[in-house]
DNA sequence: ACAAGAGAGTAATACGTATTAGTACGGTCG
DNA sequence: CGACCGTACTAATACGTATTACTCTCTTGT
C-alpha cells in the first residue's frame, strides 16, 4: 500500500513511465504525444490519486516550492513579541507565493545541520549573529539565501533584508534635540552585531549634528545599578537613550533601575527607546520606533523567491525597510 | 565550482564511491574494511569538505527527520495568542529530537497540497476542523499523523493530542455550582468542533450531577444583544458559561454585550470561560481553565515521532492533557 | 595440494522523475 | 520502390547515495 508512483499509472494506461512523465510534467520537452493517450495517463493519475515525489524531482534539479527557514535562535520563544510578527509575515507572502516552509530548528545547533537547508530551494536566516563561514560556503556553492537583518559581513555579499535603524535611530535622537536635550546617555548590547551597530551610527551622527553631549554605555541589562542611573542625573543627564532589540533585556534592565532608583519618567528623566518594546500593557507608551517586521518577514520571502526563480523581480538583493516613528509619551521638554 | 560527491572523493582517494559510502555512511551494512583505507577516505572527504546530499539520501530510505506542521488556519494569526504556544512546543519539541519541520501553508487551499505533506516522515495536523476525507486517505497510506485537539471522527481513528476539556468544563460548572449557583446559561460556538462538543459534555454533565439549571445558547458573538442578557438575569439566571476557543469569538461578543447592557462582573451576574481568553491587560481575571498549549505541542511531537520510528514510546495513538484551573475573579459567592 | 573461510573491496542496482536519443510505423514524393 | 519525413511513443540514462551480492586474494587446516 505504497504510494502511486509514474511507473503505477503507467502500468494501468499501458503506457510507458516516460509518457506518464511527459504527460504529468507539462511536457516541457516537447515529446508528441496523442491526446488521447494524454487523456488515458490523465484519468489513471486522477483514478490513483497520483502526488509527485517532492524530492525526486529536486534531484533533478527542478524546482520544489520549498523555501527553508533557519533560525539561530529558537523561532518561537516563550515572550511572543519577539520574531512572531515577521513569522507572521514570512508565513503569509510564502502562502500567497504557493511555497511550503521548512523551518530548520537549530536549537540542537550542530553545526553541520546548516546543510540540510539545501533540502529547500533557498532559505531564510533569521538571528541577531549568524555563522558567517556557513553562509560563505553556500553563497559559494550558489545557494539562494536571504538574511532577516542587515548583514555587512562578507563584504555586503550577503543577500539580506533589513530595517533601517542608522535613519531611525537617528531620528529618535533629533525628537530628543529638538525637545531641549543637551545631555543624553546612551544603553547599548554589549556584543556587535550589525542592528547594534547601526543604531550607533544614527545616534552618534544625529548627536554630533545636534551639538549633544553623548555618552554610551555598553550593558546586558543586569549590571545597572540605581546609583548609577542616579549618577548620571546629578550630571546634568536629562535624557536615556535605550536600545530594544528580540531579549529586550537592556531596555528591562533600564526600566527596573529606573523604578528602583524611585526616578520618574519623564518627570526626571525622559527616556527614548530604539525599537519597540513588548506587551505595551503597563505604564505609558515610551517614545521610540516601530520595527516594520511583519513587512519584514514578506519582503525577505519576495526576494529569497527573486533568486529562486532569476528573472522574477527585485534584482537588488539589499533591501532596507523604513521604521515608523512612536511618538510616545516619555520624551518631555526642557529649557 | 559544483558541489563535492563522493564520486569525487572515491576518485581522490583510488576507490569506489560504494567504499566512500560505506566509511562515511557508518558501516551500517557490516562492510569489511582496512583502517588504512577508512584514513584516506576520511581525509580525502575532509580535504574536498564533502557535505552529503539530503535529497538523495532521503531517495533511498524513507527517514529524513523532517516532520510537517499543516495547519488549516494560517499558523500565525494577527492575534499571536491562539496558536502560538503550541508552535513554540512543537519547536521546542522537535529541536530536542533533532527533527526538522515542514511547514504547509494551507491559506492557499487547494485540496491536493494536503498530500504534499508526505515530503516528510509524518506530519501534525492542526485546526479547529479537519477535512476528514483526506485524512483517511493518508491514514490508509499508512502515513503516520498526528492531529492537535481531540478528534472524534473515523470513528477514533485518527492520532491526536488534545486537552481534557470535559474534566476542566465540568470543573468549572462545580465551581459554579459550590459557589451557590442555580441557574446557569451557557453560550457556546454554533459549529460542532470535537473541542466544543467535549465542553458541552462536561457542562451538561456537572449541571446535571449538581442540579442546576442549564440553558444553552449557541452564538458567533456577534448576535448577542444586550437586551438579551437583560432577559435573562431578569429571568433568574445568576452565572454565566461562556466556550473560548482560538478566535475569541463568544467570549468577546459575550464581553461586549455585557458592557453595552451595563451589567457589572461578578456584582450583577457571575462570569466562567471554558478556556483562557488572550491578553489579560483588560479588567479582573476571568475565571475558567488553562489550555495546556505548549504541553500539546510537545507531546503531539512525541507522539507522531514515535509513530514514524515505532518501537519507541508513547504506543497509545490518544493523549489528553489536563488543564489546570484557573480561579479567577469573576465568579461571585450567592445566597 | 586443495577445500574452506576470512578479509577487503567493488559492481550492480534501487529509489522516482526528467530528459535525451532513438525506434517503429505509416505515408508521400520522386 | 526506396529515400525521406512526420507522428507517437519508449529505452536508456542521469541525479547522489545506500545496500546487496559478488569477486578476488590470502590464510589456514588436513
Amino acid at each position: 500500500m505504497g504510494r502511486v508512483r509514474q511507473a503505477d499509472i503507467a502500468r494501468v494506461a499501458g503506457v510507458s513511465q516516460a509518457t506518464v512523465s511527459v504527460v504529468l510534467g507539462g511536457n516541457r520537452a516537447g515529446v508528441r504525444l496523442s491526446e488521447r493517450t494524454r487523456l488515458r495517463v490523465l484519468e489513471a493519475a486522477e483514478r490513483l490519486g497520483y502526488v509527485p515525489d517532492p524530492v525526486s524531482s529536486r534531484l533533478m534539479s527542478a524546482r520544489n516550492n520549498l523555501l527553508g527557514l533557519y533560525t539561530f535562535t529558537p523561532a518561537f520563544p516563550d515572550i511572543a513579541d519577539g520574531c512572531y510578527p515577521i513569522l507572521a509575515g514570512v508565513e503569509a507572502e510564502a502562502a500567497a507565493l504557493g511555497k511550503d516552509l521548512i523551518m530548520f530548528t537549530a536549537s540542537s545547533a550542530a553545526p553541520d545541520r546548516i546543510r540540510r537547508t539545501r533540502l529547500a530551494d533557498g532559505c531564510l536566516f533569521l538571528g541577531r549573529h549568524v555563522p558567517v563561514d556557513a553562509l560563505a560556503g553556500l553563497l559559494d556553492a550558489g545557494f539562494p539565501l536571504v538574511c532577516i537583518g542587515r548583514r555587512t559581513e562578507l563584504d555586503g555579499r550577503i543577500p539580506h533584508v533589513g530595517a533601517d535603524y542608522v535613519t531611525a535611530s537617528a531620528e529618535v535622537v533629533g525628537r530628543l534635540a529638538r525637545a531641549g536635550h543637551r545631555r543624553v546617555r546612551y544603553l547599548r548590547e554589549p556584543d556587535d552585531a550589525p542592528s547594534s551597530g547601526d543604531r550607533e551610527r544614527g545616534v552618534r551622527g544625529a548627536a554630533a549634528d545636534a551639538g549633544l553631549s553623548l555618552a554610551v554605555t555598553r550593558t546586558d541589562g543586569t549590571d545597572l545599578a540605581p546609583a548609577t542611573i542616579a549618577g548620571w542625573l546629578a550630571d546634568g543627564v536629562t535624557a536615556l537613550v535605550v536600545e530594544e532589540t528580540d531579549t529586550s533585556a537592556v531596555f528591562e534592565g533600564t526600566r527596573r533601575a529606573l523604578r528602583a532608583a524611585g526616578v520618574s519618567v519623564p518627570g526626571d528623566v525622559s527616556l527614548a527607546v530604539l525599537g519597540r518594546p513588548p506587551g505595551g500593557t503597563a505604564g505609558p507608551v515610551v517614545s521610540g520606533f516601530e520595527v516594520p517586521r511583519r513587512a519584514l518577514g514578506r519582503a525577505a520571502v519576495r526576494l529569497l523567491a527573486s533568486l529562486v526563480e532569476p528573472g522574477t523581480g527585485e534584482p537588488v538583493p539589499h533591501r532596507l525597510l523604513p521604521c515608523p516613528p512612536v511618538a510616545g509619551e516619555t520624551i518631555a521638554t526642557v529649557a
